[in-house]
RNA sequence: GCCCCGAUAGCCCAAUGGCAGAGGCAGAGGACUUAAAAUCCUCCCAGUGUGGGUUCGACCCCCACUCGGGGCACCA
């Protein structure tokens, strides 16, 4: 061993020991504490999505909060009062199946967990703000969550339904229809199925609308993708609701179209196969028994079958008839499992010349299909193609000769006239189904009495804490555990005294995190579960940081909460996060790492070998944030090669702490005050990568200086090696720290405050012009950077190369952008 | 099938419509050393997926296509 970590300026860079060194004093110092009282900074709420305790963290933690920690520290470095919390989602299936596998309490394995990750954090020198922690295990955080669906539940958005819902026979419980992914569950892949139940929802769909059109403000601030993803998930379609009377019932069929216009082209009606309409039609039609039928095979098919492209349509004819009520046509009306029970009104009109589900219907069951619009594509009569394209209308009475909008506008007035039918509007996104039938959870607070009814448990008794799990069979059988619970289940009816039950089911935990980050400001008030005077300190939410797949899952609900908070007066702004950054994921030769590929990376050893901040600069320097990292094209001993040549520089420098930085070199000035000027741009644009890239510019810059340039006492030098480490600071904090300390300065690097830039040294005193003839570089000048379009051209027509070959042609033009460029434009 | 995003050196990635290269990885050579490691220095490599267009000038804007990634998927 060579390292002697007395003589400081040749040890090498010891990041383990520079690891343990600085936790105790960063403990004392206390950097991230935020909210302390008459603090005269602004604020900035910085955010991390926060982690399901499923055990110690891994690479796809540490990437997340190496990102998040970025920003956090440069906001404090900017001179803002952050806060940057952290807490933990802690409820949920995992814990119970764990407590299943090794016969305990869930909670034993989740604070255990819990406690893993915090310590792990800690050591990741994570920049949060530690006074401010809670878990939604905690009957302090979840007695919140039951007073909300008691406020929602006050106002008709939580809600019981009997339905035909998801049910995940691996996770033997319902889910929502945001997890049911490609027809299999969200949590465990397996093939989701349907169940008839009664279940609680939330009403998300009474504010489909509004987070819709709220994304407005999002746009530009949250990525692209998550938007277009949230819109296509609430899929809001415009059309008309059309009323067709039925032969022989005295109620006519309402159908929903997005396509009034092809009413005339209307040939046959087809309800929902699985719907209460098609088993009152097919009552007393004659096919009771084929229709019967056909519904047991309908229902025996998976969701999976359902999504298959190529599935051939099949139906019954119900032997009844309605009738169009643009031209009196009697259509036909069958049932088939192509429409859906549960869209619109379950029943449509089908018009099979421009819709090509209908028109696969058509084919399949001989029925006519009548041309209404026409496009100019090949009649689909023969091609077997739907023309959905824009045209002019035909076969279509009054509407012949309009094209498609104004077709549109004309029958809707026209049905609206005759009391036939109105525009109308549908969304793809259903109520939130939010009861689960599982035991680690937030028991719904609702008492079910014989005489009254669903009763509200009152809220000073609130908490309504789970049962103990010890003696409580938590294998999941189709029920909730807690039912079995006999103390906790029978109650008193608090309204009217009579025996009564409790509800047994607990809420989806989504609900936990769609209002945990109003939390933190207010996290030890007992008394409510925020306050208004902590929102208006803190929110909204200014940077969000996670990953992409809660998209439309949590980010989703979280919107929802906070608009239905906002019509309760609650909280004063409709948009929870102002900004969002997703980050991607880390990958391992282009696939996500698991144990069964063979291709798992374990944090703890890279941050064995390599350092925290080596991991933590690998991370942020790998690519632009939200792509993925690929740990198989990273190089975390390039990061330990470069922090250690930064760290050597803080020791090679030789001028006192406070030297005058004016009097320092020039070249090496103008390099750190154009480093800190980009690094800084790059940070607010999210280019970490390319911030990163500037540091590093920055020390090979100063490296070069101290050996072969101004030399080590230089006040530039200092105040280049200052600046490294207050720009290091956001991403290698042990480092950091570590050379502000050989710079002569006290802890914490972190509050130093980002270095003013001076715009007279972003300035160079001498820039290189480029003379292109026809857009082919053809010389360069040196020119000052003041030099005026008029001066430059003459400069550039001058030089011998430019006579040359310009000799006997003709200019026709020449552009000048001074002080880079000069294009001559000839005729040759 | 529909929608969105992307494609720059062997690799990861930079470039307000104005010199294709900032940074790194890998590679080659050299200095230091008894030697190696570490460190330092130097160098190599593409003309931006393909085909058109707009422009004085295109990695950047427009059109078509190829490939890759993602989302939705009988929502009428």
């Amino acid at each position: 061993m060579n390292t002697d970590s007395t003589n400081e300026s040749h040890a090498a860079y010891d990041f383990a020991y520079v690891q343990e060194k600085w936790l105790p004093v960063w403990d004392r110092v206390q950097p991230f504490k935020s909210g302390r009282p008459e603090d005269p900074r602004p604020k900035k709420y910085v955010l991390d999505m926060f982690p399901y305790p499923s055990g110690d963290l891994h690479m796809g933690h540490a990437e997340a909060y190496a990102l998040g920690d970025v920003i956090a520290r440069y906001w404090i470095q900017k001179g803002f009062n952050v806060m940057h919390p952290i807490a933990w989602d802690a409820f949920g299936l995992p814990a119970e199946n764990a407590a299943i596998k090794r016969n305990e309490d869930p909670k034993i394995w989740t604070y255990e967990n819990i406690a893993v990750q915090k310590a792990s954090m800690r050591r990741f020198a994570c920049s949060f703000d530690w006074d401010r922690v809670f878990n939604t295990c905690d009957p302090e955080y979840y007695k919140w969550n039951q007073w909300l669906f008691l406020q929602l539940h006050e106002r008709g958005l939580a809600y019981r339904k009997d339905s035909a819902v998801n049910w995940c026979p691996g996770c033997q419980t319902v889910l929502a229809n945001e997890q049911v992914v490609a027809g299999l569950c969200e949590r465990c892949d397996t093939a989701v199925t349907k169940k008839k139940l009664n279940q609680w929802y939330f009403k998300i769909t009474d504010y489909a609308d509004r987070l819709l059109d709220d994304m407005a403000d999002l746009e530009g601030k949250w990525p692209e993708k998550v938007l277009m993803m949230q819109r296509n998930w609430i899929g809001r379609s415009t059309g008309a609701n059309v009323s067709f009377v039925i032969e022989n019932r005295a109620e006519p069929v309402t159908v929903y179209t997005t396509r009034p216009d092809t009413l005339f082209g209307a040939t046959f009606m087809v309800v929902a196969a699985d719907s209460e309409l098609a088993s009152e039609l097919a009552l007393g039609s004659g096919v009771e028994e084929e229709f019967a039928q056909y519904c047991e095979k309908i229902r025996a098919d998976s969701d999976i079958d359902r999504l298959a492209t190529d599935r051939p349509k099949t139906g019954i004819f119900l032997n009844r008839f309605a009738i169009n009520p643009v031209n009196g046509a009697k259509l036909p009306i069958w049932a088939s499992d192509y429409v859906l029970a549960d869209y619109g009104t379950g029943a449509i009109m089908a018009v099979p010349a421009h819709d090509q589900r209908d028109l696969d219907f058509a084919r399949a069951m001989k029925l006519p299909v009548t041309v209404v619009v026409e496009t100019g594509e090949e009649d689909p009569n023969s091609t077997g193609v739907a023309t959905v394209g824009d045209g002019v209308l035909v076969n279509s009475g009054a509407l012949n000769g309009m094209n498609k909008a104004d077709a549109i506008a004309a029958i809707n007035s026209q049905l609206e006239k005759d009391g036939l039918g109105k525009s109308a509007r549908n969304y793809r996104l259903r109520d939130w189904l939010v009861s689960r039938q599982r035991y680690w959870g937030t028991p719904i607070p609702i008492i079910h009495c014989p005489a009254c009814g669903e009763v509200p448990v009152p809220t000073d008794q609130l908490p309504l804490t789970l049962p103990n799990a010890e003696g409580l069979d938590l294998k999941p059988k189709g029920t909730s555990p807690l039912g079995a619970a006999t103390d906790w289940v029978n109650v008193k009816c608090p309204k009217c005294g009579v025996e009564a039950k409790r509800d047994t089911d607990t809420m989806d935990t989504f609900v936990d995190s769609s209002w945990y980050y109003l939390r933190y400001p207010s996290s030890t008030n007992h008394s409510e579960p925020f306050s208004k005077k902590d929102l208006q300190t803190w929110l909204p939410v200014d940077q969000y940081v996670g990953g992409v797949t809660h998209a439309i899952l949590h980010l989703l609900y979280s919107r929802f909460f906070t608009k239905v908070l906002n019509d309760m007066g609650m909280l004063d702004f409709k948009e929870p996060f102002t900004r969002l950054l997703n980050q991607g994921m880390v990958v391992m030769d282009g696939s996500a790492m698991s144990k069964s590929r063979g291709n798992l990376v374990r944090l703890s050893d890279e941050l064995e070998h390599h350092g925290v901040d080596a991991i933590r600069l690998s991370m942020v320097f790998a690519g632009p944030p939200e792509d993925d990292v690929d740990w198989s094209d990273v190089s975390p001993s390039g990061s330990v090669k470069f922090l250690s040549r930064a760290w050597r520089l803080s020791g090679d420098v030789t001028s006192a702490p406070g030297v005058d930085f004016s009097k320092g070199e020039l070249s090496l000035r103008r390099v750190t005050h154009k480093a800190l000027h980009d690094a800084d741009f790059a940070v607010e644009s999210f280019r970490f990568n390319v911030a990163v890239a500037r540091v590093m510019e920055l020390v090979n810059a100063t490296r070069k200086a101290i050996d072969s340039g101004a030399g080590p006492a230089d006040p530039a030098v200092r105040e280049a090696v200052e600046a490294i480490a207050i720009m290091l600071s956001l991403v290698a904090p042990f480092t950091a720290e570590e050379m502000w300390e050989r710079l002569g300065h006290q802890p914490a690097v972190a509050l130093a405050g980002w270095p003013v830039v001076d715009p007279a040294l972003l300035v160079a005193d001498a820039v290189t012009a480029v003379v292109q003839i026809n857009g082919k570089i053809k010389d360069r000048i040196d020119v000052s950077p003041t030099i005026s379009d008029a001066e430059l051209e003459a400069s550039a027509l001058a030089l011998p190369a430019i006579v040359e070959a310009l000799s006997g042609a003709t200019i026709s033009k020449i552009i000048t952008r001074a002080p880079k460029i000069v294009n001559i434009v000839i005729n040759s």
